[in-house]
DNA sequence: TAGATTGTTAATCGATTAACAATC
DNA sequence: TAGATTGTTAATCGATTAACAATC
């Protein structure tokens, strides 16, 4: 494991996941050194923001060359956990508990998931990719015997507190929120929110907003 | 349509979206009013916030009683563009995409999808739901007949730009990026990021720090 | 060496919180 | 009326940007 890591706030840990996958997939193969300039002129920061948020990692640039590429990359893998691989479970197998456990990109990134709940009990044994579906009581042995780690809420809104209560109480260390619920969990286990119709919310706003001028 | 709205800060219009769907299945039917303290209680801010954010709204609350709330929803709702219907297309018919195409939430809240689209051939004539994965060369047919608002782009991140490139030239207003890429659009165009693997990265990221403890 | 880029300090900008007069 | 809650101003806090010495 690596060195002790001080707490960096929550709108640079954003823009380092930006920075990560444009160092994996945004720039070519053969790019060996990356300046904070140009990492910034991608993605539309000022490059003293750039410098800022990488001193936040356990990494130095080199001056006037910039930054070492696979060395950043490691640095920001390490700090964001995309090195290690996460172990998953999905619960509620609705249209989009199921495309979470067939999408390939989370396999691709290291997030490994290992089951999928639904606690309606004509859906539970149908299957979903190799997995099949279980029924609620199973969870607590499975997320045990499993060791997992991440919960991935993906129920109705009001369902989701529940849920998260139950996987909380099964010992998983992180919920992934996907539900239009505000969600609590002790001191101890994180959770982060991600909704796709909250976004969309935001754009239709962004839109209102251009078509006034 | 309504008034003019002054431009509200991105991070408010976060918290905005969170006091709607609150209001919208966090209260019970019945309740009619709700006070600033009890909107930060449960979604975890100061009062202060909240009537900070509200007063970005058309809308005011009453002394002593707090905030009406069908009133403050309705506000809401408006400034969201929550009330209205919007006309989306979805681009990308892997699982992601296909999830969105039959998720019942974005129906509920007012986001049509009136297409979807593949650039694998193979791909394109297959049933999602009701509708017909079309080729990318209808793209521009169909958004112009349909009068779409919004392109969702769910492809893998190295397609991500120029999927985005054909909807703006076909002549969506907004583009929600799932794509692990960074998306440009022109002024005029507004983008808005939901990934989820994004999200799970600042998760583990929160779990690393948890467990340092 | 000269030039370019980092890392960091200080300045600016914006967001959150505290405080309290207005009010029903 | 007395008490509670808003709306808003001012203070605090944190994040971004500018500037520049250090450096390779």
């Amino acid at each position: 494991m690596g060195k002790v890591q001080r707490a960096i706030p929550q709108l640079v840990i954003k823009r380092l996941t930006r920075y990560l996958t444009h160092l994996q997939s945004g720039v070519p193969e053969d790019t060996d050194w990356i300046s904070s300039h140009e990492i910034a002129k991608t993605l539309g920061l000022t490059s003293s923001t750039v410098r800022q948020d990488v001193s936040h990692v356990n990494f130095s640039g080199v001056s006037k060359k910039g930054y070492e590429v696979r060395e950043l990359r490691k640095a920001l893998e390490d700090v964001l956990g995309a090195n290690s691989v996460w172990r998953a479970v999905v619960v509620g197998a609705g249209n989009l508990g199921r495309a979470l456990v067939l999408h390939e990109e989370f396999a691709r990134r290291g997030f490994q998931v290992l089951a999928i709940f639904d606690s309606n009990p004509r859906i539970a044994g149908r299957k979903v990719g190799h997995l099949t579906v279980r029924g609620m009581s199973d969870m607590p042995r499975i997320i045990r015997e499993e060791k997992v780690d991440i919960g991935i809420i993906a129920v109705p809104a009001a369902a989701a507190q529940s849920v998260a209560d139950q996987l909380v109480a099964s010992g998983v260390r992180g919920l992934l929120n996907l539900a239009l619920a505000h969600v609590v969990a002790p001191r101890g286990v994180a959770v982060t929110d991600s909704r796709i119709v909250t976004s969309l919310m935001e754009l239709t706003h962004a839109i209102k907003m251009q078509s006034q001028k």
